[in-house]
DNA sequence: CGATCTTTGACAACCGTTCTCAACAGGCGT
DNA sequence: ACGCCTGTTGAGAACGGTTGTCAAAGATCG
């Protein structure tokens, strides 16, 4: 249960403090790949997880389904705005959205209140390549 | 490219309009199949997809990535605060809460805004089950 | 250095979903 | 009613992301 800082563990967490943008497992795989870092895909995805674990990286998934990481800067509760097609990510927060999620729960009787709040959107930059 | 009315599309959509909750595919699939409807998984994934493009059912995605179908009150746009247990439905909707989503976005110069706001939690009678 | 015990990686297994394609059946024209 | 035309069905294969398997590799401690 130790936790031993391998090469492959050091690797994927650099990768992630390189890369200011949400990337998929196997993005990030790819990444090491082509830097000369080889790690293995299954071991991505398990630095991955333990680090979503240990609340280090945020997860989300896309609207395929597929499950993309970043570093946050701040690990206190927050939301994201996403470019749906380079993965720029502007962290935002929302504490009026907070308290009125919490309320329109509590109001039905829910309990163990959890919120999903992602915004998509076209960057300036994507936009404008996109348009030619 | 008609849309024939078929023995299957009607007992797809009769079931989702005796069903109040969130279901996924292969539950609805199973539904069909006890009550003797027989019809084709791959048949009731065509069914809610056509029926999620025609905006008749909302999807929702599961925190397992299943995607999750449901025949709402409302075609407006709206949210929904979901029973992770047992799929029980609550629409709601935040008008501030889409008026700050589209604030914040077009505030970072992002365009083609969607959000993604969905509310999970336990409700009363799965909490009071879940604790014998 | 050696023993121990976690971690790795290639590959198989999984699981939800989509594709394939021959058989089938609405629905329209007659 | 009858058939034709064409969209639809269903069983199973294929797919894509993710997780499990297990022998080999390597990190840590004595």
């Amino acid at each position: 249960m130790a936790a031993r800082m391998t090469r492959q563990r050091t690797a994927v967490v650099e990768a992630l403090d390189e890369i200011a943008d949400f990337r998929s497992a196997q993005q990030l795989h790819e990444t090491l790949r082509a830097r000369g870092e080889s790690v293995g895909l299954a071991t991505v995805y398990r630095a991955l997880q333990a680090l979503a674990d240990a609340s280090e990286v945020d997860v989300l998934r896309a609207e395929d389904g597929e499950s993309l990481y970043r570093r946050c800067a701040r690990r206190e509760h927050h939301h994201h705005l996403v470019c749906r097609m380079c993965g720029r990510t502007v962290e935002i927060d929302g504490p009026t959205v907070e308290a009125w999620a919490s309320k329109v729960a509590a109001a039905q009787g829910f309990d163990d209140i959890e919120h999903t709040i992602e915004l998509w959107g076209t960057c300036a930059d994507c936009r404008a390549s996109a348009a030619r």
